[in-house]
DNA sequence: TATGACATGTAATCTGTTACATGATTAG
DNA sequence: CTAATCATGTAACAGATTACATGTCATA
């Protein structure tokens, strides 16, 4: 048994940009069409039953936009529940498997961190992240080490890609810390 | 109309994999589970029907492996024609499209590029990359230079950390050509 | 003989993609 | 008036996730 918590990245896409401004399907669509956080859809087949999702769990709410004689037009908000949704989700601690497969997600519970949350919360987010590379990025040498005998040139290069990111996304979070500790 | 080469990332993986050395679904599964090629699943329910999906484009074909009296145990190879729709797949350019979405995508195919196209095919892989990102890097400060003033500063953030992943890329990618170059 | 690793699969469900459909309003 | 943009949706399909189901073989 498990409790059905369970919202796809599209999903808090969605509440992190209702809670920084209410906003309709179609200004949604365009958030992610134009100003490339485009690694989401911006197809009505997925943003609209996304949305009527999130409406039905309670976490966003929708009103008709009433004023001078305009098309429909529906505005989303977010209700109380999605806000602490959105920040259970954002102050939860990075794990070892996000690092794997989620570094988008990271860095959009990151980018939402501040708004939703404050900038201490942006910067314990920080904190962990840079835990979890540190633990994460020999272990990655290691593998490689290990494999590399065995691997095509091509491979061992992109295994070294890999590699350079993550390190690069250490580079980056300790420069972010530094940021946010300067503002304290 | 359009014709329906449209294989999704595992199946490239998995075409990938049996390139490299004829394999049972189990173990395509392990090198998933086990060898951090790990931002795919390693479910059965995701690689047993990729498999039966490949064996009926003709893109592979399956055997049951006979010898000292084993558990029954199916090793799968490509076909030229899996061979041939594998070497399009990675010798395709790279696109802008790709570094937006697709950053895991175009490293697959470049670790896959050695055996499957060639040396050579590498290099020229490395060069339309190098190309995208080079023209896509200017347009990436473009946008962070326009919406700066009205991002918080862990959106800003983000932002950045976005950038210079890519940027990273990039170095990257000259290194590896350096790399490519000398083998020549 | 029972545990765990090997090996393969299916079924229900959810989500996203693609493509189509509808209609209102604004600009030329 | 007609094209483009605004704004919302649906339907068919493909693919992944999760959980379950089945059975083999080695070893302790």
């Amino acid at each position: 048994m498990k409790l059905p918590s369970n919202i796809p990245s599209l999903g808090y896409a969605l509440l992190g940009l209702l809670q920084q401004k209410p906003a309709s399907g179609y200004d949604l669509r365009k958030v992610f069409s134009s100003t490339s956080m485009k690694s989401h859809s911006d197809s009505p087949g997925a943003i609209y039953p996304a949305l009527r999702r999130l409406q039905q769990k309670g976490l966003i709410r929708g009103s008709i936009e009433e004023g001078t004689g305009l098309r429909r037009r529906q505005l989303f908000r977010l209700t109380p529940k999605g806000l602490a949704e959105l920040k259970a989700w954002i102050t939860r601690p990075v794990t070892r498997a996000e690092l794997v497969s989620g570094q988008d997600q990271i860095i959009l519970r990151f980018a939402f961190s501040h708004t939703v949350a404050g900038p201490a919360a942006s910067l314990e987010f920080l904190k962990s992240l840079k835990a979890a590379l540190k633990d994460y990025i020999p272990d990655l040498h290691e593998e490689l080490r290990d494999g590399k005998s065995a691997m095509p040139l091509s491979a061992l290069l992109a295994f070294q890609c890999g590699i350079r990111g993550t390190e690069c996304l250490l580079e980056w979070t300790r420069s972010a810390i530094a940021t946010y500790e300067k503002e304290k």
